[in-house]
DNA sequence: CTATAACTTGAAGTCGACTCCAAGTCAAGG
DNA sequence: CCTTGACTTGGAGTCGACTTCAAGTTATAG
């Protein structure tokens, strides 16, 4: 058994698709706890620490902004998140936030798919275009088209003469 | 029928969530057209506007940056996307972005519920997650735990002597 | 007539998230 | 020895996306 590896942070960089610069603002900013140092001076990362840091890429992703993800991350590790009663209220709340923006993700990729087949209709894709029963669909493959339940297109200003409206 | 609905700035910002400022900064940077304006110079917007501003709010839900909104606008309305082949490859590649968005943005809600429902693993969520076979799953309603497929999870770093790894 | 509100304009300011820079340290190779 | 490369630091600069500001116009109500 090693002593458990070390990374540089160049090496931290390419598993974590961060740059050298950004997790060093990280640290600066505190959003990563300060890195260990070898005798020269020169952090070092181990295994856990690209395990967060990859969190923080993947929350990163979902949009979240740099102070929401602060919380997130002192939960990211072995904790359980019970233990922090105030951010499980932020966790769950996120989750909304994400499932919502999953569905406003989902009405573009149906835009787009309609755009594709028919090359003629317009998608409503307004804020509260999910309510009620959030039917969940998510086709990858490109034959699929959109789910029929309450949809609502872009309507008007179709020049020549839409059906409904 | 009356002679065509006109909606003010303010209607408009309500309407489509943006303030009042945000639709006059996109008109600065001509990311919407100029709007046609009332003798005293007022600006005035149609449905037809309404429905494009909903595109671009929906697009930027997405993070779309705006500079890669400009283009898709010109589509939005009732052209026909054959007719701007170059815009049709930048539409099926941001179909596919969106697609991994979802995924990653699933892989958040899994790593929610699953520290609410267990409290203790750590779930991987790296840019690679999806490779193969991106297999669609997207539960709305929390009971819906994680797919068994193909996961890697958080390890690594569990103080308490973690089975795997 | 005045005051309030809803708009107009261009320009300047803010904020988040990097990204780059200059100056310095340290280790290994030629 | 000097150079190259990988790092360190603090601070400045950039960029996208707004947001605020100051000054002005016009319409309506009291």
């Amino acid at each position: 058994m090693k002593v458990e590896q070390r990374f540089t942070i160049k090496q931290t960089a390419e598993q974590t698709g961060m740059t050298e610069d950004t997790i060093r603002y990280y640290e600066k900013i505190a959003l990563l706890p300060r890195a260990e140092r070898k005798d020269n001076g020169h952090r070092f990362y181990r295994q856990e620490d690209i395990h967060t840091i990859r969190l923080l890429a993947c929350l990163k992703k979902t949009g979240m902004p740099l102070e929401e993800i602060r919380p997130f991350l002192a939960v990211s590790a072995d904790t359980d998140p019970a233990e922090y009663p105030e951010l499980v209220e932020h966790l769950r709340s996120h989750r909304e936030n994400i499932v919502s923006q999953i569905a406003s993700l989902q009405q573009v990729v149906d835009f787009i798919d309609m755009k594709f087949e028919e090359g003629r209709y317009r998608r409503d894709c307004s804020d509260e275009g999910m309510d009620g029963a959030p039917e969940n669909r998510l086709g990858e493959s490109k034959p699929k088209p959109v789910s029929p339940s309450e949809m609502r297109y872009f309507s008007g200003a179709t020049k020549a003469g839409s059906p409904l409206r």
